[in-house]
RNA sequence: GCGCCGGUCGUAUAGUGGCAAUUACACGAGACUGUAAAUUUCGCGGCUUCGGCCUACGUUGGUUCGAGUCCAACCCGGCGCA
């Protein structure tokens, strides 16, 4: 058994559905926020504190653990669970979104997410930047990234990454892809899509020859593609159709993750269209997002899984999520607040700290500022969904949507 | 008492004739979506119809078209000699 994902509820005339997905190390209950663990480790916050915090589930990055410790290191160390002493469900992305971060988006200030109302600043940036500077570069065959930690060169390919992922040892991997900028034109759009479309396919086809190698005592593995095409409807339903279908020895991926960038505003038609598609049996996975409301949104259109730094970037930023809002907890104002960050939260930072402790930690830079700010923020966005799932269990999705985002100022 | 050195935005500094004045920290307000992020941006004398205007480098006066910068006296601090 690599996994098993099963229905309990739907959501009535949408996409939405609550269920549970079991891999090797134990089962996550969906829709669920996944916690990101780039380097085999969430920032700051120890596997104890991010189990109490509630989460289900962590993703480590490829890339970064294949350059620091190195993927045999971290195979020696009995595999990313073992090493991070994380005893639940884990993940791994497969570094297709270095080549983005590290390539496109290199020194550019572009983000996953583009906060634009004006489409036409979504059109074409790209007349020649191919001189850029950038650590990832697009070959024939992958991507070379030159490693921002020593300057050497690493050519990854889809075998390469899923090499890697077997040897880091999640239960869940996802093929390599490119995740595109969300100012490339369609034309490029339409040539990364095959490239990934590509990569996938051979990224499912060393995927299950390493499967096939492993002996009884080896954990099982489960993989899954990736449905790339912008913000083209028929890039994206055509991803969404060949990632589901692709198949290799009569097998074909585990379930589907949604990537590359957004403008916020088309976030929902894009995850809709790639959903509506996507078998429904099979688990989706919704790829760095996101914020309160996008969760909401990517629930009713039918997502399982998010994924995102922003609880432990913003954590250690100082910004804290509250049922009102995100606020700053550095500024003036909470420096003699003694109420907890939220007044009824159950959280271990909640409980045990003020506002104004955790301004002073700040302003000393005391690591602990960090450390309690990521736990609250984890424990509040895992909880956010948490909530939506049972939401959707006692039939009342609707309901909790518009009281919370009611109380909630973005 | 004599001599030398020094007094610049909260602090520490830069500045030897064109300066609302450098840099760092502190302070204030933002940003952050599959983590090159314990990162980063902006602001930090007042007013403004955004063209400027006013007030500012210990104090007072002077030289100069123009002074934080040069001169004089004074005040304050440090060091040395009596």
């Amino acid at each position: 058994m690599t996994m098993d994902f099963r229905i309990e509820k739907r959501l009535t005339g949408k996409l939405g559905r609550a269920g549970t997905l079991t891999v090797p190390h134990g089962v996550i209950e969906t829709p669920a926020y996944v916690v990101v663990g780039t380097k085999g480790t969430v920032k700051s916050v120890d596997s104890a504190q991010v189990k109490e915090a509630g989460a289900q589930v962590v993703l480590s990055n490829t890339y970064h653990l294949y350059l620091q410790p190195g993927d045999e290191a971290v195979k020696k160390m009995g595999g990313l669970n073992k090493m991070m002493n994380w005893s639940g469900p884990s993940m791994t992305d497969s570094g297709g979104f270095q080549v983005f971060s590290l390539g496109a988006a290199y020194k550019k200030g572009i983000s996953k997410v583009l906060q634009v109302t004006d489409p036409s600043l979504l059109i074409p940036e790209r007349f020649d930047d191919s001189d850029a500077p950038r650590l990832a570069k697009i070959g024939q065959d992958g991507v070379s990234f030159t490693s921002h930690i020593d300057g050497s060169v690493h050519y990854i390919t889809p075998e390469k990454s899923i090499q890697i992922q077997h040897n880091i040892g999640a239960d869940i991997i996802f093929a390599f892809d490119e995740c595109t900028s969300p100012n490339e034109d369609l034309k490029y759009q339409g040539e990364a899509l095959e490239r990934t479309h590509n990569w996938a396919r051979r990224s499912l086809e060393e995927h299950i020859k390493l499967e096939n190698q492993k002996s009884f005592s080896d954990t099982s593995q489960s993989i899954f593609g990736i449905v790339q095409g912008g913000r083209d409807e028929e890039l994206r339903k055509k991803s969404a159709k060949f990632i589901s279908e692709v198949e290799v020895e009569g097998k074909k991926f585990d379930g589907f993750g949604i990537g590359g960038s957004f403008a916020k505003e088309d976030m929902q038609t894009a995850v809709k269209w790639v959903n509506e598609i996507l078998p429904e049996d099979k688990p989706r996975h919704l790829l760095g997002i996101g914020e309160p409301e996008d969760l909401f949104m990517g629930v009713e259109s039918g997502v399982d899984l998010f994924d995102c730094v922003l609880p432990t970037r913003l954590g250690r930023n100082g910004t804290l999520y509250t049922k009102e809002g995100k606020i700053h907890i550095t500024n003036t104002e909470y420096r003699l607040d003694t109420k907890p960050v939220e007044e009824d939260c159950p959280c271990y930072t909640c409980t045990h700290y003020s506002r104004s402790y955790i301004c002073h930690l700040f302003h000393g830079k005391e690591m602990l500022a960090g450390t309690l700010s990521s736990i609250h923020n984890i424990h509040f966005l895992v909880n956010l969904v948490k909530k939506i799932r049972q939401s959707i269990l006692d039939e009342n999705f609707a309901e909790f949507k518009e009281s919370f985002l009611n109380k909630y100022k973005q």
